[in-house]
DNA sequence: ACCGTTGTTTCATATTGTGGAACTCGACTC
DNA sequence: GAGTCGAGTTCCACAATATGAAACAACGGT
């Protein structure tokens, strides 16, 4: 199990080891009690792995996994894999509209956004990301709920603006056109003076999983709602194919 | 950033966060490199880092980050989270029925299970941990389509065995009557001879996110449908209960 | 004010880690 | 198949580094 030349290491991995395969926060003594080292050592060598961001201190005082932990556990959720293989995407779009491009996924009834590159103009949506927005004033919601990735709603749908929809019907009749073009449209449904398209992103079986959109003033956007419709219908299914090809093992858990 | 009689750490913990950090895998020579520590030293360090399983090596030697950082995500994906906080009450049930207990999410149009205690008799269901499973067989996905957490399926249902429900209509009627008494049931839908009963489990958000149920040989579990019910239906609001009071912070991905 | 418990710092010591050089292994070339 | 290069590991004399006893500091209890 050990080797030479390397007494320091092989006792800080063992601290971290401990730490990290703990439910719970361990104290100081627990660690230097059970790896048998001296106090002074245990002291150092912990204060090194803190130092380093393998570990940290909670309230207590006691030691959990430090942040370098977590970072890797961000990395290796398979949302923010989805995220990442679609930033050059969204960084094209951005490019050719000039507007805020984001990438959503549902999450307990709602629109989360999990990507976003920002306007090229000053005028531009506010960072999105990880905030719920409601799915049916939302084009990226529309286009999960066309798609089967939501439960439509039942009761009265709450009005954002004066041209929210109202009703479960005109969501449900708005859907079909969506399924039909292939791509959602929301003319300040959300906020007055926001416009927004967004079409549907595939994932590796087939399913929808998320949704790829753009949004910004309706000043600018109104006219052109249907040529951004289509170039996200042509930029959505490349991220899907894309997504077929270089997805983590196995399926994760999409949709 | 660095302290006395820890150079050894120091220079390890270099290493580590430059692997975790990067992207891809990095060579032992990008290591040396970018370090500027000797090749000896790097060499032995990298040993110890991969003796501790802090470190690995794929296919072309080069370094990626090691199992002690998967233990670490496993541990704090949203699910095993719940998993783990569910096993006591699972192992209540189980002590209780006497039968096979499961605890079940959805997961891209099927249903999977997340966590399992078996059957005291030898007589028992299979270790379904991680199968999908098609909902519309099983009372576990039964109940998640009734809580609006799985998108209804349009076709014709896939026929498992002569009393599989057969078209969405008699799926939607059978949700009214799960959605009424709070419990779904599964006679010899999956498989012959095999009967389930399932309840719901809600998340912090008051939605449901998961189901609980058992399952059992018809032979003895027929008689007592109900009454297994109404027990998976007491227990699926207290480990509800408990997601409420110990679930991560925030709302992670669920439902 | 006294003691026990918990954790950090100091410092003389020799144990431990260091890096140059030698070595091994495989791939590529002629 | 001998020769050469590059990548990586092992050896070993040396001293720089990590070590632990003991002193110190900071609490909390009684």
């Amino acid at each position: 199990m050990s080797a030479n030349g390397t007494q320091a290491i092989d006792r800080a991995a063992q601290l971290l080891a401990l730490v990290v395969q703990a439910d719970e926060p361990i104290s100081f003594t627990e660690l230097a009690d059970e790896t048998g080292l001296a106090r002074s050592t245990t002291s150092r060598l912990l204060a090194a792995l803190e130092r380093h961001h393998l570990l940290e201190r909670d309230g207590n005082g006691a030691y959990i996994s430090g942040p370098l932990f977590a970072l890797y556990a961000a990395r290796h959720d398979p949302w923010s894999q989805v995220a990442r293989l679609a930033e050059p995407i969204l960084e094209k779009i951005g490019a050719e509209t000039g507007e805020t491009v984001n990438l959503a996924v549902p999450r307990s009834h709602t629109v989360v956004h999990i990507a976003q590159v920002n306007a090229t103009y000053v005028l531009g949506a506010r960072d999105w990301l990880q905030v719920p927005v409601p799915p049916h004033c939302s084009a990226l919601g529309k286009v999960l709920y066309a798609f089967g990735c939501l439960e439509l709603p039942e009761g009265a749908l709450e009005q954002l603006t004066s041209h929210s929809l109202a009703t479960p019907a005109a969501l449900r009749s708005e859907i079909a056109t969506i399924r039909r073009r292939g791509y959602a449209t929301a003319r300040e449904e959300l906020e007055i003076g926001l416009d927004a398209v967004a079409a549907p992103v595939h994932g590796r079986d087939g399913n929808v999983i998320a949704a790829l959109g753009v949004s910004g003033p309706s000043a600018r956007l109104r006219g052109q709602l249907d040529d951004v419709g289509r170039l996200l219908i042509e930029h959505g299914s490349a991220l899907s194919q894309l997504l077929r090809r270089r997805s983590p093992k196995e399926g994760p858990a999409w949709g």
